[in-house]
DNA sequence: CCCGGTGTTCGATGAATATCTTACAGTCCC
DNA sequence: GGGACTGTAAGATATTCATCGAACACCGGG
């Protein structure tokens, strides 16, 4: 068979939400967590579908940090995609800001900012 | 003495946070609760100082519930005022729009409403 | 085919926190 | 002053959840 560009494996996808269907309540609990709110401001800061899951500089395991991305991609917040043997992420920017209107801002903006 | 109109009693006074000493953390973990989502709803739907702590339809027990006023006093979000023996409150709209933008409105947003 | 690299899953552990019960401190009204 | 009412404080309990360690699955390359 032809080989894909990228290979897509025959593994268990990953499981995603559609942020429509995403409740206030679990936006804001995916949210409101330090190491969460890290992801997601990276994952702001790179080009989509650059940054596989052990690239970022998190200071938990893998196994929380397997935890944490599916908590975002629960939310509607991470789309995920098996890229070889790593798993790359883009941020649902567009998508999750159509549901809750400028959350995404909030969080992305540097803390101290009036 | 003159007794005031609305009595100030000589009590311990609530502590309050300012909104724009609130980081992005504290204000989502604050609402990133059902309880205290739906005590900030209901105050929203009421007149300003009409709400004492104890006239909310909620199903946990008054000591919890003035833990839940006392996490949302800490987040800037309510605002509260001896009344005579009762503590009345006031959602603090204005300053904490003015903090974290648009967070308020999609809290108050009924749930389904894309 | 074996191996290093990448993530996920499972079970257990620990910390944070939501809750209750009880006791206490004010305030108002009689 | 006594008593009903309102809210807080303190201690105990329970639940949720973040984290870790180890085991497993998958991919790509020698």
């Amino acid at each position: 068979m032809a080989s894909q560009a990228t290979g897509s494996g025959h593994r268990a996808a990953p499981v995603h939400t559609d942020p429509a269907e995403v409740s206030v309540l679990t936006a804001l609990s995916a949210l409101a967590d330090p190491v969460r709110i890290q992801l997601v401001r990276e994952l702001a800061g790179s080009a989509e579908w650059t940054r596989s899951c052990g690239s970022f500089d998190v200071s938990v395991g893998k196994a929380a940090l397997s935890h944490h991305f599916s908590v975002l991609r629960g939310a509607g917040l991470v789309e995920q995609r098996d890229q070889g043997p790593r798993r790359v992420n883009r941020l649902r920017r567009e998508e999750f800001d159509a549901r809750f209107p400028g959350l995404l801002d909030l969080v992305l903006r540097p803390d101290g900012s009036p």
